[in-house]
DNA sequence: ATGAAAGCGCTAACAA
DNA sequence: TTGTTAGCGCTTTCAT
């Protein structure tokens, strides 16, 4: 496995094509246009590096001059889609500068957060890119200290610009879709959109609330506080409020924003207790995206954060080499349902 | 964001603490033991370094040690579960070794894996974990030609060890569970199992054809080749397939083992154009796992490649110097329904 | 028990 | 148009 002979290096190359090591180095990274050197030379310099399977030793560069051009991408975790697309997003970005990208998650941790921070630092990174920081102070330290362009993205921090989603306009844009949607057959109790779960407490729900009650406002249908529930994310706890919301509406409300998929699967299981639910009555909304949840027996209006544009906004800041907490928010991308049919289980809608 | 005064160097602290680079470094870097430095000493250098905000630069250390304890995952791509479950347990593994992971994926292009391959080379990663490599070979060479470690996963190369899904085995055993489940009033046409998508030519697919029709042979089933049609991935291809073979039977069979979450989506839409499915008289298995796909109306079986064994394994193999084209197989998992209720929408079977 | 010095592979002044 | 040289920051003999 291990080659015998150890790996050519400039000065081996130097050496064979009879130019001295600087020579060398100009021909083969590009810095030749200053250092007019003759075509004839530097084609027998790269015939010769090419011959000999040549690579620079990018660690050795990267000590001399002071850069590594690696970036990289700090994440909660990997298995998550958004994350997963932003990782994907990422590269793409990098690599059209030319960057080597690295992906690294964290687990929420933000000890492991910091450390996987310092030791990107300690390997040079030119720039960090830190999505949904648990603790985004001590990276911005870190980060700081060394000198490294960096941007959060996802969650805020407060020392470096942020690239966030747009909550408040993606919920409104969702409600608003779903009170297109919902039954207009007069009022009664079960007329009314209810936005389920999540945190009030929250940055991103509160947004959400805010751009949920905006559109019903807006559509002359102000929401009353009963119609906003969000104490909690787990699908448990999910279940468990909307089967009191039913019972106290004699059935699911006209439409359902139903805030995340950890809360959509509770929705899920709550379906699954009623007798069946009747889809025609209820416009189901979700804010958060799984292709799989979109091809369930009914339709369900999803929302994916744009995290290519988020992204791509993150790395125009860098390259701008924007300074301090500025804030930028994103709208989301509105799925609709992919079902192919109007109603794929036709006896349940 | 940059700081005033430059990071400090190893020169720096020993300036500080009046010691020679050479104390220092075996101190910090916990070479120590050899040079039997006096504690006060270390102690003195040890909270200087601190104040300081010292971190040593790994660049410079790696180029002179001639390893950078950087260890590279190359993926195909990130939003797969799959992929996402591997890159989270190469992670772990990584830092039990406390090496730096880092994870690269290159959207299944050969050039794009073979030039990140150099790239992370030219860094001096120690070693490189494989996934789902498009082009085994050229990834192997670079490797080899420096002397880099590495392990193929889930897709076998054949320069170095693999670590492979043991796709006879998940298949048998999903195939034997979907056996036991299904109806077993008789034979007629409706009464046997068939296998559904994917490419037969395809390995993944052909160990999986052959655990199926060992387990329906040990059952005293044997099957026809019409019991398996593997010509596609697709989605559509699959609802087309689908259709014609619950035409031709009447209905849809006792059991059906669904090649892949692709292939579960065109199931999805042929299901949808159906009169109600009575999945009271098929067992359906999907040789795939997506947790939202486990909360469908009727149960799935699924099956889910065990990352964190297989990575476990590839890391085994790297300890213990493995070299040449051995292939070490790992069964997969069976992740049975999560449906909370027997059968989530009653009427539905 | 500690220091001096060489050098990892590369790039960038500065010479010529 | 090209070569010489001095480091980048660290580790590691080899001296002492």
């Amino acid at each position: 496995m291990t080659d015998a002979r150890p790996k050519p290096t400039l000065k081996d190359i130097a050496r064979l094509s009879e130019a001295s090591p600087s020579t060398v180095s100009a021909v083969l990274s590009g810095t030749w246009k200053l250092r007019r050197i003759s075509e004839p030379l530097a084609e027998r310099i790269r015939a010769i590096a090419h011959a000999e399977g040549y690579k620079a030793n990018r660690q050795a560069r990267g000590l001399r001059r002071g850069r590594s051009d690696m970036v990289g991408l700090i994440l909660p975790m990997h298995d998550n889609r958004f994350f997963a697309a932003t990782a994907q997003s990422f590269e793409a970005e990098a690599r059209k500068r030319n960057l080597c990208p690295v992906v690294v998650s964290t687990l929420r941790d933000p000890a492991e957060e910091r450390r996987t921070a310092e030791r990107l630092i300690s390997y040079a990174v030119d720039s960090l890119v830190i999505a949904g920081a648990s603790d985004p102070a001590a990276v911005g330290a870190a980060c700081r200290a060394a000198g490294v362009a960096h941007v959060y993205v996802d969650l805020p921090g407060h020392d470096a610009p942020s690239v966030v989603s747009d909550n408040r306009e993606g919920a409104r844009r969702l409600a608003r879709t779903l009170l297109e949607r919902m039954p207009r057959d007069g009022g009664g109790p079960r007329g009314r959109a209810y936005f389920v779960g999540g945190l009030a407490g929250d940055h991103a729900t509160a947004g959400r609330i805010r751009g949920f009650r905006e559109a019903l406002a807006e559509a002359g249908l102000p929401a009353g506080d009963e119609q906003v529930i969000a104490q909690s994310y787990a699908p448990s706890r999910a279940a468990q409020e909307l089967a009191r919301l039913s019972a106290r509406l004699g059935g699911l409300p006209a439409a359902l924003f139903i805030n995340s998929l950890t809360v959509f699967e509770g929705a899920m299981t709550h379906f699954a207790a009623l007798a069946p639910p009747d889809f025609d009555r209820t416009a189901v909304g979700c804010y958060d995206y799984d292709p799989i949840a979109s091809f369930l027996p009914f339709p369900v209006h999803m929302v994916r954060q744009d995290s290519e544009a988020m992204i791509a906004q993150a790395f125009d800041l860098i390259d701008d080499g924007a300074q301090g907490g500025r804030v930028i928010e994103v709208p989301p991308l509105q799925v609709a349902p992919r079902t192919l049919v109007a109603t794929p289980f036709p006896d349940l809608g």
